[in-house]
DNA sequence: GCTTGAATATTCAAGTTTGAAATTTTTCTA
DNA sequence: TAGAAAAATTTCAAACTTGAATATTCAAGC
């Protein structure tokens, strides 16, 4: 996904903007993205490892779990991680057997499990979070908080497009 | 990566903006960025293999030897898609065994290999980047192409400022 | 000619990821 | 209420991914 061959499609001899050029356009911006994307997930997943012993997986599920301090559903997990079924459940089963975080019962309901951060997990996540945040900022510096801002309200505007079988 | 706890930090009382609120809105966009990118690549992957029987790591690599048909060493590969050797080699086995990619020797030195697009690799290719194209013109149809082209200048800023181990 | 060091690629173990199939439990319906 | 359908999760094989260790080859220096 990394490099789509931007000059397939040639561009009108009349020269004016239209429909193709729109494509090409939107092809790099995705491009971007994508290298954007790898370039700092690498800076995370080293820092993570290096200084925390943890990996990326974890500390995204862990980061979810922070967000709700009730619990989540496996399901709510993968959904908001945007991750499949199974690839939670390897995840917590590791995170269980390391103690960060617990597996309980809920309302009655015996195939669900509700996953909680254990305290060791909390405080675990916390101390990564704070690093983690320093680290998008240093990364990002060049980009002005401002612009931050314009460029995360458009990327808001394709979020619920599409949700898997358009 | 995709929720780190935006509220971790308090704003200042008396209310003016400064380094802390930069830090959240840049660490806003980069969670917007990893979910749009895990967005396009759910959809891409999913179509890839529906529509091509093709993987999205199998298309990334043919797309980097698509560019450059003189042929590509491995640690190119791996230095353009930002992805590690050992994940090359074992993505070029498969691509090699199904007859897309070939591995050549050049330039007398037997380290390294060249690896190049098969004439049914360029053809599997090309059908497949004018739909990814256009998948992606779909998905991003909301955002306008100069925005795209806004965004893409933004984003290149920070491309060389981290090359692992910072 | 050696031999050290750099460059290139592969191998390997551990972990991640998907997507489909299977399992368990609940809910609906006839 | 029995049985079908739905919901939630786990299991599983195949593929991907990293990072470290290893192997091979080349380039210099001695």
């Amino acid at each position: 996904m990394v490099s789509a061959p931007l000059p397939a499609v040639a561009a009108r001899p009349d020269g004016k903007k239209e429909k193709e050029s729109d494509s090409k356009a939107r092809l790099r911006l995705w491009i971007r993205l994508l290298r954007a994307s790898r370039l700092i997930e690498g800076m995370a997943r080293e820092r993570l490892k290096a200084q925390f012993g943890a990996t990326l997986p974890r500390f995204d599920v862990m980061a979810a779990l922070f967000r709700q301090p009730d619990g989540m559903l496996m399901s709510e997990i993968s959904r908001f991680l945007m991750v499949s079924n199974g690839n939670v459940t390897g995840i917590v089963d590791r995170l269980v057997a390391d103690g960060l975080v617990a597996r309980s019962q809920r309302n009655g309901d015996r195939r669900t499990s509700f996953i909680t951060l254990t305290r060791k997990g909390h405080a675990a996540f916390a101390a990564m979070a704070a690093a983690h945040e320093s680290w998008i900022d240093e990364l990002l510096g060049g980009i002005s908080a401002r612009d931050a801002e314009q460029m995360s309200t458009k990327l808001k505007s394709f979020r619920s497009d599409w949700e898997g079988e358009a």
